[in-house]
DNA sequence: CCTCCTGTAAACAGAC
DNA sequence: TGTCTGTTTACAGGAG
């Protein structure tokens, strides 16, 4: 059994239907969401934003390292992982992994019957990662995105922007798969809505953020969904990969990167690591706003028992220990139990068996110390003075 | 075979 | 009014 944080899974889901409660009328706390707009008047989240296109492309690739996102996938892509680009990847031998997984792609189906299906295609033909579907789930997809923005939110727009960017598969997809990622949003408890300040002044929705709680759920299940079959041509972490001695397998990703499937590993490490200095001073564990940096931001719903669930029954935690036994019908139970966090018992307890994720993380951080250390003194000189930022 | 996770479609309501 | 956003429900398919 694969052990896909419960969180992760599925409609891990975030937001309860309480949310509605949350609504404008109700944030609470957040609702206030009047924050001082410190920023650009034009943008509450110019930081982020101002690199997005009026219709949400995201023309961040180019992007110039911000202090601001030391931590965040864009250095992490653009340092570590082009270095491998440039450096030993292409000395590299071996099976070039696509997008999709191509020795066992840990899902069949793909987005959508027009997708240029790698996996339907014959081996050998078109393999455009460019339009191969992310091994990514869309919770991780969205994590991805949220995580690399400076802010640390997006509004779904961006989100979405920087799916396209990132994945131009998506580009030439149906428009279905927003509607994906907008259902992700709402009912992945790993996703946290949080309202704009101004009341919305700056456009449309909410901006949506990374639960804290879930942090390292997520990014062990990032670790574990991009190439569930080629970890076993990979290096465990355990054994930090050594310039000279890295597996060789060839992950191109979308943009062209091209990097060493282990190297993405380590770059999912590069996450956790960064993950696992964030809990500290996670915005959700602070009293005020959420952004460490910015303070426009409100949680509209922080409170990690506020629970998503389909049927609308407030979970109790300590009903998220025990539930998932009353449940109505299969599907129901699933989503309920899943939504609201009242997991299963079995999975719950998986959930939140911290110490397991922890050495996890502390592992990949392992391995990843030593490749940001070997590969990319930019990136720990960066995620270091990142660390310092928000100190 | 069953359960769970994920993806997709669709309906609907509210906000802009 | 149209579009976007957010929520919810339902279902299908794959994997364990």
């Amino acid at each position: 059994m694969h052990e896909y944080p419960p969180s992760l899974m599925g409609p891990i889901i975030g937001m309860s239907p309480d949310k509605k409660a949350d609504s404008p009328g109700s944030q609470g706390m957040c609702g206030a969401g009047t924050l001082p707009e410190a920023e650009s008047a034009s943008s509450p989240l110019a930081t982020s934003l101002d690199r997005i296109g009026p219709s949400g492309a995201v023309s961040r690739s180019r992007l110039e390292p911000e202090d601001d996102e030391l931590t965040n996938l864009n250095w992490l892509h653009e340092n570590l992982l082009q270095n491998f680009t440039l450096g030993d990847a292409q000395s590299c031998s071996g099976p070039l992994f696509d997008i999709e997984g191509s020795v066992g792609s840990p899902r069949g189906h793909s987005l959508s019957s027009s997708s240029s299906s790698v996996s339907s295609g014959s081996p050998g033909s078109e393999r455009d990662p460019l339009k191969s579907k992310p091994p990514f789930s869309f919770s991780l997809l969205i994590y991805m995105a949220i995580e690399q923005s400076p802010s640390k939110s997006l509004p779904v727009k961006d989100i979405y922007g920087w799916i396209l960017e990132h994945f131009p598969y998506f580009s030439s997809a149906p428009t279905g798969w927003k509607n994906s990622v907008r259902h992700n949003l709402s009912l992945n408890k790993c996703f946290r809505k949080v309202e704009r300040g101004l009341g919305k002044a700056n456009g449309k929705g909410s901006l949506w953020c990374v639960h804290p709680e879930f942090r390292p759920t997520l990014m062990q299940a990032l670790k574990k969904q991009h190439f569930p079959s080629a970890q076993a041509f990979c290096t465990p972490p355990a054994s930090p990969p050594s310039a000279s001695s890295p597996p060789c397998h060839l992950f191109s990703l979308e943009q062209g990167y091209s990097l060493k499937e282990c190297d993405f590993d380590a770059a999912t490490a590069m996450m956790l690591l960064k993950s696992a200095s964030e809990q500290n001073i996670d915005p959700y564990e602070q009293e005020g706003p959420i952004d460490l940096s910015r303070r426009d931001l409100v949680v509209v719903s922080r409170d990690p028992k506020q629970d998503h669930n389909y049927s609308s029954v407030p979970v109790s935690p300590s009903q998220q220990q025990t539930t998932g036994s009353s449940a109505p019908t299969h599907g129901q139970q699933e989503r309920a139990g899943l939504a609201n966090g009242s997991h299963p018992p079995l999975k719950r307890a998986r959930h939140e068996s911290k110490p397991d994720v922890d050495d996890e993380l502390k592992e990949a951080a392992g391995s990843l110390l030593h490749l940001a250390g070997i590969r990319t003194s930019l990136g720990a000189t960066r995620r270091k003075s990142r660390k310092l930022d928000r100190k």
